[in-house]
DNA sequence: GTCTATACGAAGATAGAC
DNA sequence: GTCTATCTTCGTATAGAC
């Protein structure tokens, strides 16, 4: 099978052929990784749906893992920062992003996480750069490690119940909604030895610290 | 090979054999299964663990999806009812029953809920039957479901960031700690329309009902 | 550079000996 | 009932023609 061109009009630069090419294949990888997981995404498959030779996928990316570290690859480079009360806030605001995103290229990532290591450490790596935050506000470290867990696995079981598992209340509904109605779980979760401004104090009894 | 047995001392009952060598073949399933996932997880490796030849495997079960069915069978029967006012707090409670578990046999389904299609319908009929009881609680019944829906993924995320991403601050948390720490979020996702006693009132502003 | 053909291995499933 | 041997299919990966 050939790539469809035109004939012969006028020279098409090669680099530039080339590197359509391989994002063509990238973006087909990235719909059946996605959607299929790693395992049941074949090479073939991916070939089929990018028109290419299953042959050049192996020339370009070397390999099915190589293949899959490319699709899965993802800049994380938007950790903002900002004032510590409004910590929960920030991080909402992000899921909510990803909410109304479809984050095409991070599904691929998460469909694996828990079949492929490599996924595994990927989303592990993600979370720990989004939530780690809130460690610092912690008054012993281990609660606030504790407590960036428990923000990565809620943030984690929302998006996973929207978009892979299609939760029935959860695969279609308002982003806003959602965002809205986990607020006070992302403050109790994240604003605890934090002086409460305009949100009320979260928890009655204090604890000890360490 | 054969299964190891004592020469020819005094008959055992074959039916008793036979129901132990399919209880040991479903545990070393469960054990794969859980620990690999449904398409890393071979008959034949199944077959080694238990100690077994392959082919009884098959014979027994079936099929590889036969096999995987009975493995991720659980019975859940145990759904608790109670005054609605304590909704968030039974739920917790069953959240902490897994916690201290270690649940192997709803990890097999976990670990694979995202890609086999038969386990994504068993994690989403289980979480149906636990979390659906904060439907009827809601005033609206859209925004009924979306809570129950992210009490699912909450759910599901403290789970899965616990045993199967093994999330920093999650993997060696004491559940009591864990539940406490979540208290606060599962009672402002299930506790909005009803009258608080000892809880806070969660928001501020009604909620239009339909 | 692109594609055809194929090697090579592994897995699920089957047939039949004992 | 249990196991050996094999069939079939399909995956990744490679060698080499054009």
């Amino acid at each position: 099978m050939k790539t469809v061109e035109p004939a012969s009009e006028f020279p098409v630069p090669r680099d530039e052929r080339r590197q359509h090419t391989q994002e063509r294949i990238l973006c087909a990888a990235r719909e059946l990784f996605s959607r299929s997981g790693y395992d049941r995404t074949t090479i073939r498959a991916v070939a089929a749906a990018a028109k290419v030779d299953p042959a050049l996928v192996m020339h370009y990316f070397g390999s099915k893992e190589e293949l899959f570290g490319e699709a899965i690859r993802v800049d994380m480079e938007d950790v903002v920062v900002g004032p510590e009360e409004e910590l929960a806030d920030r991080l909402l605001s992000k899921l909510g992003d990803k909410l109304e995103a479809e984050p095409d290229a991070q599904l691929a990532l998460l469909r694996s996480m828990l079949t492929h290591p490599q996924a595994a450490e990927g989303v592990r790596r993600a979370l720990a750069r989004e939530c780690g935050q809130v460690v610092g506000s912690a008054i012993g470290g281990a609660e606030g490690a504790l407590r960036a867990g428990l923000v990565s696995a809620t943030t984690i079981g929302v998006i996973v119940g929207r978009y892979l598992l299609q939760l029935d209340g959860l695969k279609d509904a308002d982003p806003k909604e959602i965002t809205e109605i986990l607020r006070p779980c992302f403050r109790a979760l994240v604003d605890h030895g934090v002086e409460p401004k305009k949100t009320r104090a979260p928890r009655s009894k204090r604890r000890r610290a360490g």
